[in-house]
DNA sequence: GCTGGATGCGCGAACGTTTGCGCATCGTTG
DNA sequence: CAACGATGCGCAAACGTTCGCGCATCCAGC
């Protein structure tokens, strides 16, 4: 099923090509189409060859809603997804696109944004039969997980822990934090600020934690904390209280539990006349492509997001396979990324 | 088919309520059932009154794969994405999966990326017989409009003109640059430079001639040109190619034809110790939420987002409804919203 | 020559919905 | 009183796949 030649993209008579299509021209039943596309080996190599020439000649596609009807399987993975305002949420997005076609997966999207889903939306999840969930939103989706439990449909929570009944991939979180903590305490920084999320994130409680823990090990006053709505603007107004701060109270160091508030302390201070490192290390979490810019140069702890959602989908695909699997959590580490901003 | 009450998440019983269920519960047949729950007058107002009772009773969803079996329709509506670089094609994401759920519309994700669409990816049009197909990526994803007009299913552009045959909403991306150069010149600006895009995108084409043609309607010099590859990225690197000018050639004001790359540019010249607009005005076309962080403060035209995604879906509708509308082109005027960055 | 297991494939039901057509029943009109 | 148009609903055939059985055919072994 690799390099096929160019196909041509419709049959020309009127109707689709389906198996039955197939079944008359080739003189065999429908179920040995059926079965020969499959790959069965009931079925000789020499039909099964048959069968894969003609159903590439003819431009021969599966119709999905068939093959959910008579069995069940849909091949969509349900997706909610976080608010805009965090292109993390983005790039997975974009990380599952890509990684879902490679496992015959489709991705529908159920919910995008920060707000609650309403009870019409996740119908959807029953309408559509889909095989498995996957949530990124930071708030806890109730409806939809209540449906999905109801319905035995596995659900994975990726970047947030399981809640209800459900697996979870997630980075390290305390693991990164504390990486942060010991690679800022190593330049020197003593006096730390810390720009965290306010809604109940449970990655952001991890990295709060992590970071605090690491601090208090190496014996450090805890860090002073500052309320950066997972945003970009939460962030700015964080920097700018920050940057408001007389001079003697002011943290050498700022962690912003995520990367996208990190940008944001970085232009306000910025606005205000200070820059990291020169006057503050600024560090942050996720590993965004613009933490990378010349502009930011973060030094930040990246996801390992191919990973974590190549995990998320094996997580799904075995579930789908055997419900009854026990819920898993997966906690992959992050990298340290050194840059610029933390001097 | 409102305010429905807590409504049972499932059936206690094994199988799903189906039309069948019902019918056997009410006494009546399944077709009656069907049309029932679809208005149809034909059956008695009391009739319909009965079955919507049961069926919300037990909790009864439509099977999103009988019905696309039968009827042909799926519901569903493919949706190619452009690059997560970006910001924009994820408010338009966001945009589109609000108001495809008040349409009974679900999205289906074909394609994100920036990448040219393998075959196998766009099966899945064929596979799940989505009714049409939004597509957003500057690229010209040739396989897929392919096989959408082979087989006739409606496609709408948006954000990009109409290639082969299908429909497009796009902003009027000429009026709106018109305005910018309007704007800058009623603020005494006669030196332009223009961030333009590389790739081959009718919607920076446009913008760009907008620009030059209003410049020289008004008698003015065209602008300088610099490649900023759509991204913020390419945007700083020409932010800094204008920045390395000598005083004397440098333009008083910047075009970028996208936010992200006009936020580029305004990064890359404070770090090189410029700032707009006392250096040098810089202006933007999109209206992302970042370009009213405090921060950036750009002017820009603002594309009426609900608007093209609403007429967008309208026009997929209105073409699933009736194959063999003519195309159509809808041209929306922005917004010109002035901020602190253009002087 | 008969039993026994592979090997290779066919039969047919099932999945849940839609929809064209048809058939009662009822009240109205000529 | 017969013919007739509404009104309200049922019948049954699709739609394209999957999958549990079951049935030939063939070859080997006793």
């Amino acid at each position: 099923m690799k390099d096929l030649p160019p196909k041509a993209p419709a049959p020309p008579e009127g109707r689709r090509t389906t198996i039955v299509t197939l079944s008359r021209q080739i003189g065999v039943a429908p179920s040995t189409i059926s079965r020969a596309l499959k790959g069965d080996t009931r079925i000789s190599a020499e039909t099964r060859a048959r069968i894969a020439r003609l159903a590439q000649e003819l431009g021969y596609t599966p119709h999905a809603s068939a093959r959910t009807m008579s069995s069940g399987r849909s091949g969509l993975i349900g997706v909610v997804l976080g608010p805009p305002t965090n292109p993390f949420y983005t790039e997975l997005l974009h990380e599952a696109v890509r990684q879902a076609a490679g496992r015959g997966m489709r991705l529908l999207v159920i919910h995008a944004g920060a707000g609650a889903i309403e009870d019409l939306t996740a119908d959807a999840l029953l309408q559509y039969q889909v095989d498995g969930c996957l949530m990124t939103s930071v708030e806890l989706p109730s409806h939809v997980g209540a449906v999905c439990a109801a319905n035995g449909v596995p659900v994975v929570m990726v970047n947030r822990v399981a809640r209800l009944n459900c697996s979870a991939v997630t980075c390290d979180n305390r693991f990164g934090s504390r990486q942060l903590a010991e690679l800022l305490v190593a330049q020197g920084r003593r006096r730390f600020a810390l720009v965290r999320t306010s809604t109940s994130s449970s990655t952001g409680q991890e990295r709060d934690q992590g970071f605090c823990e690491a601090l208090q090990a190496m014996g450090l006053a805890p860090p002073r904390r500052l309320d950066g709505r997972s945003t970009h603007q939460g962030g700015y107004a964080a920097g700018q209280a920050i940057a408001a701060l007389p001079p003697e109270q002011r943290p050498d160091a700022v962690f912003a539990v995520s990367d996208v508030m990190a940008m944001g302390v970085i232009d306000a201070l910025r606005m205000a006349g200070l820059a990291a490192p020169r006057d503050m290390a600024v560090v942050g979490f996720d590993g965004l492509p613009a933490a990378a810019w010349p502009h930011y140069d973060l030094t930040t702890v990246e996801q390992p997001l191919p990973a974590m959602i190549g995990r998320a989908l094996d997580l799904l695909r075995a579930r789908m396979a055997d419900r009854g699997l026990p819920d898993e959590t997966v906690s992959l580490r992050g990298r340290l990324v050194v840059r610029g901003s933390s001097g």
